[in-house]
DNA sequence: CGCAATACGCTTTGATCTTTACAAAATCGT
DNA sequence: ACGATTTTGTAAAGATCAAAGCGTATTGCG
């Protein structure tokens, strides 16, 4: 059902749905002319004409004014969306690095940052870090912090409403730390701390190998694992953002699956336990017997939990990513194969090709979302960076 | 995010927007003066008054004329939702009975009829009982095959996309009928096949014990378990329509569950083994040592996949129901002790109260929302019958 | 150079909501 | 009983907005 408004529509009302409804016209679209816009919304030509004047001035959108037409007739003005009026930030809170990326409102990256933290570190050491980078990354493109509408930080762990990570997180004393309360230190616009799991699941679908689909379990695999899950197009966080934790059930044995390849028999000691996983998958590609065995072993486990999250959502695509997407050859058909013998209806199974950055690119969509969110429901005044309540 | 008309608005349109706006602050309020929807509205009297005089030409609102006024002042003219404009009919094909309902818009139930079906008949001679009971049912409400406006069928197994059971069901034969084409011979209006476990979990959600949740597990537990998932409020399907089906995992002992109660030991040769677990609870009930093993032996392979589906969705409540739900009593507290051991976030569990008329009401809810859908998307002309495409 | 095609900008028209004003109907106070 | 008060119903005026129509500007093509 389409969610129309509960409250009456006056005319300036109706002015700002139209100013909307252009905007969104706009946007994913090269500059368009007025008539273009007007088939494209249904408007009136004078219509369109007066609201996209109104969004210039405001500033929401640019005037290209014709150059070399290609067409006959006289060239028409077009309009563009102005993705500069604001920009949003998503930062990766890693275990071993921390990924900012910085973009306008279309999404176009403008600033990458990425600083290594040791997997060990205090969360003061981490914190201090994340603030390094930010503020990197907010100098490196040129903007102040009053510039940015729009901040989310991925962590792993469970994410409460908010913000904590309560239930579970492999990052030291990390408990206890209010992330969105330190940010909000830094920055006046409206934060947002979302599980790395889930936010790798939006960029799945923003970018990645999930555009076409509307539900989606994507599987973070690796020496932890984890999910996320988009339903009917919207990313699900459960009602206390613990969804997705299949891996906390014994019976599910996604907790162990990793060490299968930790452990198996024929990795040299000079391989570090935190490559030893790759190391096996090399040596299964080459053909070595007991890795393949233990890749095997590996997926059977995983498949187990894939499978309940599958018979519970009946998802239309299942999307290997994570640390070990990068061995999704090995991994695919095998994990295939198992699903098809435990589910009842089988999903499209593919392998993620976004990598380590997916996390990062996950919250700056949701970062963007909020803007979008904010710009829908409150109307669109002039464009500037909105503050948190 | 508010989902939005993308296409613009014109004036027409506006017009029907408010319409709209009015008949919601009419429906689930008692007969309402014009001051009062105003304020509700946030639209100014004089634009109220115009428009509910349009509803009730159109007749989608009748008119009190003011009676015994109790407040000072001029008394006002009250105006109504016409929930008689319309009705709908929503109908269990159950394994043992049909049962079908038919309300007006408001929901209320106007009529009711039952017949009692072999557990073993074919399908020809079931949809022969179903036709009985839905000509029975339109009949004896004094009304016609066209004044229905949407028709919603429960029955067990998975419901795809078009209606049909092809994955698993239970009824003999079933897996080869349409039975939304053989409704299509009798009812023009939409008809809707739906899965009998997600219906009861709309009901619960409508006028059971999860009114306030919105995002619920619904175990729909008997001699077959299954399971209803309600998602952001609103009942999810899966791509293809085998959300829930958690039981189809061997991990997951949902299958064998309920043989516990069955092979209990000490069950006389006299009871039936449909009515072998109610016997089963009664035993316990009065502290029978072996029957209490059994209970607790269900509840403990109940609660791994209620845990599995915990784990993955975080609800806020988890409904117990269906035809064991009668001894709640003695299933509730175990059965929060497991999931307590096995979940991250504990939810509320909580017994059903519906019986089991729950799938019936959850079919008439079905059916509710299909004709607001219509209503609120294609907007209001007069009030007919909608037809299919 | 003239004609056709397209886009732009202005004016008029029609629809809708809001504000304001006033009459109608009931209760309350004296 | 009668006027003051309060609330409702209704009408008129003002404001806002989109649609329709029409003249003008600019380009391509013959």
């Amino acid at each position: 059902m389409t969610e129309l408004a509960t409250t009456g529509t006056d005319l300036p009302r109706l002015r700002e749905l139209n100013s909307l409804s252009i905007v969104r016209a706009l946007r994913d679209h090269p500059p368009s002319t007025v008539t273009e816009l007007s088939q494209r919304t249904g408007l009136s030509r004078p219509a369109v004409d007066v609201i996209a004047q109104g969004l210039v001035s405001d500033g929401w959108a640019t005037v290209l004014e014709p150059g070399a037409s290609s067409a006959v007739g006289r060239p028409a003005r077009r309009y563009q969306f102005r993705a500069g009026a604001g920009h949003v930030i998503g930062v990766d809170v890693g275990v071993h690095k921390i990924l900012a990326l910085l973009a306008d409102l279309d999404g176009n990256i403008v600033h990458t940052v990425r600083q290594a933290v040791s997997a060990e570190a205090e969360p003061a050491e981490r914190l201090a870090v994340l603030d390094d980078v930010l503020d990197a990354c907010v100098a490196g493109s040129g903007k102040s912090a009053a510039d940015i509408w729009a901040v989310t930080a991925a962590v792993t762990g469970a994410v409460d409403a908010s913000g904590r990570t309560s239930f579970f997180t492999p990052l030291p004393g990390w408990k206890s730390v209010d992330l969105a309360a330190h940010l909000g230190h830094r920055f006046s616009c409206p934060i947002v701390v979302e599980n790395d799991c889930k936010l790798a699941a939006l960029a799945e679908k923003w970018q990645g190998v999930a555009r076409d689909a509307d539900d989606i379990v994507y599987l973070l695999a690796g020496m932890r694992n984890g999910a996320g899950l988009i339903i009917d197009g919207v990313l699900r966080r459960g009602f206390g953002g613990a969804a997705g934790e299949i891996g906390a059930l014994k019976h599910v044995r996604w907790l162990n699956a990793p060490e299968h390849l930790q452990n198996c028999p024929g990795v040299p000691d000079t391989v570090s336990p935190d490559d030893a996983a790759a190391w096996v998958f090399n040596a299964a590609r080459d053909g070595d017997k007991a890795a393949r065995g233990a890749v095997n072993r590996y997926v059977k486990d995983l498949a187990v939990g894939a499978a309940a999250l599958v018979l519970t959502l009946d998802p239309q695509v299942v999307v290997f990513g994570g640390g070990f997407s990068r061995s999704a050859d090995l991994v695919l058909d095998p994990l295939r194969h198992e699903l098809q013998r435990l589910c009842l209806r089988m999903p499209d199974v593919r392998a993620s090709t976004l990598g380590a950055d997916s996390v990062a690119l996950g919250a700056l969509k949701l970062s963007l979302n909020e803007v979008d969110t904010r710009l829908f429901s409150a109307g669109l005044s002039a464009p500037v960076a909105p503050r948190r309540q």
